[in-house]
DNA sequence: AATTATTTTTAGATAAATCTAAATAAATAA
DNA sequence: TTATTTATTTAGATTTATCTAAAAATAATT
């Protein structure tokens, strides 16, 4: 099934939104599309039509089977092209949600897959979120930046933002792998740099850059 | 100014067309966008008002400065996305047009540019058609893939397809570089590839791979 | 429970990009 | 030069995704 452009970001707003609530309510997202309710109410019927969701006048929608599988997919693409504009043309995480709303629109299989090799088949974007496989399946932990973390937080890494030779070269040096259960010390507001503690050994410094290649989770 | 999609195809369109013979005329231009006639005029008085292009009823259209940089832009998108393709996601250079179309009309000026310095500034697509610069600029001459030319030609060396460490190790260990003069001698269906001569020195033996990886122009 | 407020849907309109069929202009051939 | 063919434009219709305004359904409040 092809769909247009408009019908992707329906189905993406709707899997987004039902995560968080049950049924998605037709002014959720009016709201969230910035779109009137009366054009949603519109579209959900041709959505309906395709099979994508179940839908009852007044009651709100979910997706059905397809239509979930349809916005994995979509999720799926978005943050491969976020992982890309970080990793590889050095865009901050925090400018490339634009680009990457159009970027997931580009239909076509066998980019996205090549795509996926070519960054080594990541499993988190650059913002932690996890990136759905060519089944639509994905790891279901929450990942944060470590540059995100409050001091005193003790968390474990689980995961790179690259795989570059030279961050693995630099996390050999400072003895920090997957795994690795570190303490925030301490964080410098002047180079956002961040002081640890890796078990009971010393404070160690670590740059803005490294905090930002670093995904942990919360132990 | 912000053009939609279809308005971005027409302005490519005619900037095609228009290399090669003077006037566009409407027919053309609905052959070249799978389009009726009608469907044309329609779009051309669409461009003329936003002064994109010169259109007098019956005599086909030229486009003004402003749809000429607008033309390149979109030009030096599509180039870069296909060396991009080709380069790093290991497409063949005969499949990735179709997906370059697609990749052309995200807009974000800043991934062109970064797009570009990721890529090395290459200066010609797989196909050795030029890649304008930020400016609208690009190179004149014309490149040939070594694959593409016929017997007894000689060409010099004026491109290379990538520019992975593999290749170049491979162009040293064969003597060849940007300059380099050769003559292609006989061509082998079996596995498509080539015997050249360097100078006057003795015959060698290029892959297809090889062949495909190496732009020349004719001299 | 009745009234009021909110949410959702329906009805009808608009803009973009396309189409078909018919009319008009330009080019070509008898 | 007139007739015929070809190219182009106009007129009116269609599809997609929107919108506004009004009606209907549901939820909240007194």
């Amino acid at each position: 099934m092809n769909l247009t452009i408009a019908e992707e970001n329906y189905i993406k707003a709707i899997f987004h939104l039902q995560q968080a609530e049950g049924n998605v309510s037709t002014n959720q997202l009016a709201a969230s599309l910035h779109t009137k309710p009366a054009s949603v109410t519109d579209m959900l019927k041709k959505l309906t039509i395709k099979s994508l969701l179940n839908y009852e006048p007044y009651q709100g929608v979910r997706l059905s089977k397809d239509g979930k599988k349809q916005a994995l997919n979509i999720v799926r693409k978005h943050r491969l092209w976020e992982f890309f504009l970080v990793d590889k043309l050095q865009f901050g995480w925090d400018e490339v949600h634009e680009v990457a709303e159009e970027l997931e629109h580009v239909r076509s299989k066998k980019l996205v897959d090549k795509l996926d090799s070519f960054l080594g088949h990541p499993k988190f974007d650059p913002h932690g979120d996890p990136i759905p496989d060519s089944n639509g399946n994905m790891v279901t932990i929450r990942q944060f930046n470590l540059i995100d973390i409050k001091i005193s937080t003790i968390v474990e890494v689980c995961g790179v933002g690259s795989q570059s030779a030279e961050l693995l070269e630099l996390l050999r040096h400072k003895n920090i792998g997957i795994g690795t259960v570190l303490k925030i010390i301490r964080k410098f507001d002047f180079d956002h740099s961040v002081e640890i503690q890796i078990k009971n050994s010393d404070h160690i410094n670590i740059s803005q850059q490294l905090a930002q290649a670093l995904f942990v989770k919360l132990i």
